[in-house]
DNA sequence: AATCGATTCAAACGAATGTTTTAATTCTGG
DNA sequence: CCAGAATTAAAACATTCGTTTGAATCGATT
């Protein structure tokens, strides 16, 4: 059901979008996925040019609607709060809450858009490495200046590293539910661990953010 | 200053770790893994019989001592506690803090190695996510029962969840300390901030491990 | 010193990569 | 309906991959 025509283009980018985040960038071949799309191998040079443009197409195509959201979700929760301050948690949720949701869509593609970012920061490729450093950088900045303001006793070099930690349990919350079932042998896919993910994951995420710095009393509420 | 003699097989198992952490298994070539061990190519194939055999061989230098160190520290905090419930924080400890401790070897290799860890599970080569699988369920089991009689008043799903999630924090801070300075323009690197890691990711993963959850009140102490 | 196994080396292997080329085809506007 | 642009298609491009070959060199033993 995608909102889009099915444009060789637009096929391009969702078997793309579909194989980089099943085997990271390079693994994913000019071959397979334009099989995949159903289209000849050139067809991805003549409409993206290369394949670093295909790639850029592809994370173009929902980064920005994602950010966006994420922004105002956090500009919203700025202007209710008025004078007083922005609480951590909404903070966090603002950052997170779109990205899970965006995951939770299975069937539109918005899974595999999020694993491919998720494991971005691993993925070998370069040219993914660059543009989401570039793309992310004011966007971080905007949301650690808000933690900043909300959590103004703690000092920002371990807000930092909180918000990393906090990155890293999302990606793997994002990319693993297969990793967590073959490590432990427990089934935890399906419809069901994907409804729940949200209040579990945002639940450890407050408990990490909020935990009591070491030697020092905990911050927050 | 390692312990073993630089032989050729041992200068290719260094440079191989090394690069397979840098770039990954796929993107690091034969070429310059050899290059960089000052060797030939045909050395490897000859050494270890295939890439993957030196992958393999990689893994297996470090892993089993990981593991072995990881699995002790368990059954001395079990042996110490007697009859009483081990604490949740010492089972943390006693699985993240050896992988910390090795990861804080720079010179010695041992921090390519946890980072080829810690990319392993979105790393695209399918025979390390393989070993890896098959080597670590062993060692994940052990943990998520010892878990499970540590906190027998918390379902045992969430405790896979949050170890899961404790997984991606503890894997971000291993690898990431490069990501974490492009992506905030703070330099948070150098010797000081490993002296830091471990108090810093600890006081992280237990306030996630003893966040309340949802709907119920706090586990733990 | 001579021999024999172990090791190193340069070179080439077939298969795969991303990209380009050139011709055929489809679509569109007059 | 036909000219011309846009798109698709098959084939070959150069390069890189992991691996193999066969000869050259090294090192230890008799």
């Amino acid at each position: 059901m995608p909102d889009y025509e099915p444009d060789t283009p637009n096929r391009i980018l969702d078997a793309a979008e579909a194989l980089f985040a099943e085997r990271g960038v390079e693994a994913a071949g000019m071959r397979a996925i334009t099989q995949r799309a159903g289209a000849n191998v050139a067809a991805v040079n003549y409409h993206f040019g290369s394949k670093s443009g295909l790639l850029q197409a592809v994370l173009r195509r929902r980064l920005e609607r994602l950010n966006a959201e994420r922004l105002a979700q956090l500009a919203a929760a700025e202007t209710a709060a008025g004078t007083a301050r922005v609480k951590p948690h909404q903070i966090v949720a603002a950052f997170f809450a779109p990205a899970i949701a965006l995951a939770a869509d299975r069937a539109g593609g918005g899974q595999a858009f999020m694993r491919l970012m998720a494991r971005s920061s691993a993925d070998s490729d370069q040219f993914l490495r660059d543009f989401l450093g570039a793309e992310n950088s004011r966007l971080m900045q905007r949301f650690t200046a808000a933690f900043a303001q909300s959590m103004p006793e703690v000092a920002q070099e371990e807000v930092l590293w909180r918000f990393h930690f906090m990155l890293g349990a999302f990606s793997y919350a994002i990319m693993g539910v297969d990793n967590l079932r073959v490590l432990t042998g427990v089934d935890v896919d399906g419809e069901d661990a994907w409804a729940r993910l949200p209040e579990r994951l945002m639940a450890f995420l407050l408990g990490g953010l909020r935990a009591p710095l070491p030697g020092q009393p905990a911050p927050g509420a």
